[in-house]
DNA sequence: TATGAATGAGACTTCATTCAT
DNA sequence: AATGAATGAAGTCTCATTCAT
């Protein structure tokens, strides 16, 4: 009856969890989301299948809880790593946070793949709600505020560098498509920059 | 005896084949492929369980049939409407048919998202090797050669271009996002020539 | 596509069905409906599990169907074996055919517990819209209508007459409660002739 | 240390056992016994899973233990408020206690609706063996013992009295089929006591 | 006594594919 | 070429029951 977040139950409950997940996660980058099934995850997992829905409502709401898991990771790796601070110039921010977000992915295909493949490219600029504790929009808006060069359109220019790093970022991680990310990364981050410079005011 | 590829057999075999491809198409954006079965196509279609075989290995034998089908159709029809021309300079050209190409998207909300969640993305500039009679990164290639004004890194000048047109256009003409197509065509038009300047020599 | 209800393939598909209601009737009274399984049928009727959605949409309608399919032969074997006709006095057909469904219900315990079990003792009297082909309520009226002596409340007693039929031949055919059905046969149908009695006009 | 059989804790036991009872039978009135699972009733009766197993075997166990506290409740009720005693003639016992058992029936559907899906109509009549405390059969039968006039084959007019009144009553209470219950209830005591009367000596 | 996480058998159902017609 | 009945593997999900706490 008690609650007893912190028990030794508790925490065979939370590892229960994360094996599904991680469990789940492998599979779906390994075969895709729709070529899994239930049962490969709790066998992967070395959980009972009835377990799976102690956790999840089905597979797609356990797709849903990973893609946020991970995608907050990457968020909160990416400016950390980038150094960012209230006082820095805008533009100097989305630099250092693309520079971040490319090196990360970069490192992680496997990582690059879900999240593009599950979050319909969006997931860098929009707030869908769901989220809870991290709203990167706001942090950005916010950077942008304290900045002493102003932009035109500024939620159009985010909008444009995020749809823009996001879709060349994968192609080139994924597919080495036009080239490899090592390549690309300059070009794309001085692209970048050159679109900042079209928006300033 | 003799073969005879317009007779009224063979027209009543294509009627067969379309009516399946019209029907799949249908169903994959309304439901989606994942959620579409062969028998839900199949009653759409008005034909028998069995005839599906007869023209498609399987569902994905015949997605990938009607991807390439539809993609190849929007090229076509943006080339011919944007009224391009071998003497064109390449930057008009690149701008010409981004028009067009929104135009058509813009007015076909469907085929875009369609077209967008089968080809992940990267239909405009890569050649998968399936295709037959339609080279399009020929036909940019050789205007490019055309061109007075050269350009630094030209397959990452069109990649980053094509990227960006397709992934922007992508959101905003499907989810609205961050403003409707309308609004956004002009503001990614001269995005899209401020990158072509970028990259002149 | 032509539709042919007499070629060897609609007779198979008969076959198949009767296969399944035949397995179903046979295990629901052995086994009770809760206690018995879609695969336990189609395991007994020596059909794959599949063959089972094409005929049924499940174990309930399955139920339905079986129910309706013998209800409709008790009523008109007892009608049969009465020898009733229209001229008949409304008492003596009640009488004829209370005797004859006793007997052919006494004669096959299986197919009285399963009738009992499923129709909640109306189906005697009750008409659900359901049914085709057989209105035992208006063959009945109209014998009403042609006999000489008129009862009042008709339908109260009709009522009564077929509760009180079904209700005591269940519990004396299946439990042998308060004595077998042979014994208690002519005492039923004396009290169900001075309950006529009462209700003469 | 002690036994002792009205302490604290037995008390908070028979709650525990009582919230389940009473958890259950809603459930089996709203849902059906086959639709509800033990989860259903733990989880109404704010109990744990566990607990369930300390009281009852399984589900059919609960069921049969639940139905017979219930019937006794309802004789009970109906013999005191029909204020029988020993030296009343055997038929104003038989129809002031149907009368008192149409009413108390009449006021409570949900009960009349489990007892009869529950006890298939016997229950009246019938000793199962498993009962404790309540010899209904017996204490009719002194009744007649003690009564003047005399019947011929009394237990099969037992029979026919309970058997005819919990099935006409169930139909009309939960039905209305073919009248409403206080519309028949004159007719339905009148009619028992035609019976009655043709099995007087 | 009481709990509720975990189990895994098994229920229901869908569906791609085959094949006799 | 066309049909559609039949198949049965495989999927999703439920649930009674156990057992460590």
């Amino acid at each position: 009856m008690e609650k007893d977040n912190s028990s030794k139950t508790e925490l065979k409950k939370k590892k229960k969890k994360h094996s599904l997940m991680d469990a789940a996660f492998e599979l779906f980058t390994e075969q895709g989301f729709g070529n899994t099934s239930i049962s490969d995850i709790v066998e992967r997992a070395k959980v009972a299948k009835g377990t799976f829905y102690l956790y999840f409502k089905d597979k797609y709401d356990l797709r849903t809880i990973i893609t946020v898991h991970k995608a907050e990771h990457v968020f909160l790796k990416a400016w950390e790593e980038a150094g960012i601070k209230k006082e820095m110039e805008f533009e100097d921010v989305v630099i250092a946070l693309s520079s971040s977000i490319i090196d990360i992915l970069a490192k992680d295909k496997t990582l690059t793949f879900f999240l593009v493949k599950n979050l319909s490219f969006g997931v860098f600029q929009r707030d869908d709600g769901n989220r809870e504790g991290l709203d990167f929009h706001a942090m950005v808006h916010e950077i942008l505020e304290h900045s002493e060069k102003k932009y035109r359109d500024p939620e159009i220019l985010l909008f444009f560098i995020f749809e823009f790093l996001g879709s060349a970022s994968y192609s080139s991680i994924i597919e080495g498509v036009p080239v490899p990310i090592a390549e690309l990364k300059p070009k794309l981050l001085d692209t970048l920059q050159g679109i900042l410079k079209m928006y300033e005011c």
